[in-house]
DNA sequence: TGGGGCATCAGCCAAAAGGTTGAGAGACCA
DNA sequence: TGGTCTCTCAACCTTTTGGCTGATGCCCCA
């Protein structure tokens, strides 16, 4: 049986190579090329084919790891893709599986999770890290935590550190109004202030 | 001559190991031992007295880096400490100067840079990324707008939503000081809010 | 046709945050 | 030794925010 061939997608090189060291130790598993980009993974897997490609999400500078999964599936490339990133924010998840990713993993992961996701990622089995899944489950058990577009607007406007009467003015209502929604979505956010609310956002839903 | 003795502290396996990957193909230097918390550093610096400790300063639980290194200069210790993380946000930059720590390197640092870094360190030469420095630099041409270590540490818990009580309770200071403090702050970040500074520190200083 | 969700607004009250002024203690430095 | 910086705290006042209740109009859809 050939071991499974991998490529490697993150910016760093110290990742890559703490990837690869720990991949090494596994006889059914190859990495057989690394990339530092999105672009330079694209053409990584037109010249090795790799069964699985691990993507991290933030890359420094270029195409990120999203775009890069979009751009993969588009072609009906056959590769499984499994994220590997550092943060589970709900956004980030999302995108990422609707861009076709086939697993979640975090960096802080253990060693036979990663090994697992790998194997179980050619046979066509979604593994994720369990915060990622119990983010997810979360999400199916709780849909009034979804904001409503206007919810959505008010907080991309918030998030810039805007006073209740300036998002009045930039939404044309009343303050009150303002307040309402913000109650809405602090309850949604499970969060008591604006500073919280602001906090949270910007991390957990990657907002800026 | 003894090749320089390495004590990683990282929170991420991956880290650790391509790290470690990466130093080991440098015959003047050995990695004696790793730990994951900032617990598990002072204890590996007990028993292993390593000449370098590279130290991450997002710890997932417990102990963070700048506790650690406080902690570690408190004790005498000869160590050279390098900050080896991935965010270069002015206000971690400030606290770990002022911890104690001997260099700065961000983690998608080139290896070169890295080697030169250990070997700096231990001759009591600072060595740190690019775009560290050039933040120092921008920060001496405008020492108005430099926040004092007080102050990034209390910014530091602000953009985690905090509110001035709980501020005050976190750092053994009284409300009446939390809120002299965030003047200075606002004034120095050109904000009037504590959501604008919230808002403008998460983004400009790339913190977490 | 009657809910239900969404967006809008008002009023009231309590709590939190912000602006200002002033001041003392300790560190550092010229 | 005197000046400057940092950190600490207080009192006072204004503005903002948050919690609560209640209400209207609209649209969709069962």
């Amino acid at each position: 049986m050939n071991p499974i061939s991998v490529l490697l997608v993150d910016d760093h090189l110290v990742v890559r190579s703490g990837l690869k060291a720990l991949l090494g130790t596994q006889p059914d598993i190859a990495v057989v090329a690394e990339a530092a980009s999105g672009e330079e993974a694209l053409v990584a897997v037109d010249e090795f084919s790799p069964a699985v490609v691990m993507m991290d999400l933030a890359m420094g500078a270029g195409m990120d790891g999203i775009e890069a999964i979009k751009r993969l599936r588009r072609r009906n490339s056959k590769q499984a893709i499994l994220v590997f990133t550092t943060y589970d924010s709900d956004a980030d998840i999302v995108r990422a599986v609707d861009a076709g990713a086939m697993g979640y993993l975090l960096k802080d992961a253990a060693p036979e999770e990663i090994f697992a996701a790998v194997r179980g990622a050619i046979q066509g089995r979604s593994v994720m890290s369990a915060p990622v899944a119990s983010r997810l489950f979360q999400q199916l058990r709780n849909p009034d935590e979804v904001l409503t577009p206007r919810e959505a607007e008010l907080l991309s406007l918030l998030i810039q550190g805007l006073s209740n009467r300036e998002l009045g003015k930039r939404l044309f209502i009343s303050e009150a109004t303002v307040k309402t929604h913000l109650a809405h979505i602090y309850a949604k956010l499970g969060v008591e202030t604006r500073a919280a609310a602001i906090a949270t956002a910007i991390r957990r839903e990657g907002m800026r």
